[in-house]
DNA sequence: TTGTCGTACTACGTCTGACGTAGTATAAAA
DNA sequence: TTTTATACTACGTCAGACGTAGTACGACAA
């Protein structure tokens, strides 16, 4: 079974948050259920990772922090995107094609034909 | 200017570096260009990453150095893949189009479209 | 002859993001 | 009342990338 690295998947984290950000507001339980959810189970951010790339993002701008007056149970922290997030995700969407376009250079395709790549 | 950040290409260096051993033996320094040419000049591994990159899958065993005999001028360490290397080459493969899906379900695309995503 | 350029490395230290482990706390459900 | 789901924080470790620096040899030019 093939599994996502975290060397890969590192750096797009908060690609990945802020895409879900874009939408509207969210906190960390949600967001981690819907990058599961999205990602159809193939990845689950760990929830370090995911509340340390809110912090990271928090102070560099690009997520903003809030508390829901309205709340009634559990106190959750919000976060909002910011302008500079949404330059900072854009930026990251096309730093993705070109990262892709790369290193498909140096990837061989499954080949989906019988006979190829088994050895030789 | 886009540029492919390190954070990305992580864990994916080793990667091209096999996919070049699998023509045949090489060298640091033939590597380093090779890897320039063939991703358009868009990316160049720094040494310092090459050099551990060999270090490390030698030690993983993915490559074996030796010292080309005939040779005249500059001593040169030459690595020729494994069979582990091939094994590890073809998983990162696999792994690649698993984190590909994953990832693009969080990134847009560039519009190519006038108008759209500019704002709201 | 001296100097510079290209080649071919090694050594060492730093940074960052991911993540393991652990602990806290509250609401809801059993 | 105890568990389960939710909602975090703290702290430490690890690995890969990379900055800086230095070594060394061959070729070629001035």
């Amino acid at each position: 079974m093939t599994n996502i690295s975290s060397d890969v998947i590192r750096g797009y984290n908060d690609t990945m948050i802020l895409y879900l950000l874009l939408n509207g507001p969210s906190y960390g339980y949600e967001i981690s259920k819907q990058i599961k959810a999205l990602s159809g189970e193939k990845y689950i951010i760990k929830e370090t990772t995911l509340y340390s790339a809110f912090t990271r993002m928090e102070k560099n701008g690009y997520i903003e922090s809030f508390q829901d007056a309205s709340e009634i149970g559990k106190k959750r922290t919000y976060y909002r995107i910011t302008d500079t997030g949404r330059t900072y995700y854009r930026e990251k969407c096309d730093e993705w094609q070109l990262t892709k376009e790369v290193v498909e250079v140096f990837i061989h395709k499954k080949p989906d034909l019988p006979g190829t790549m088994t050895d030789a």
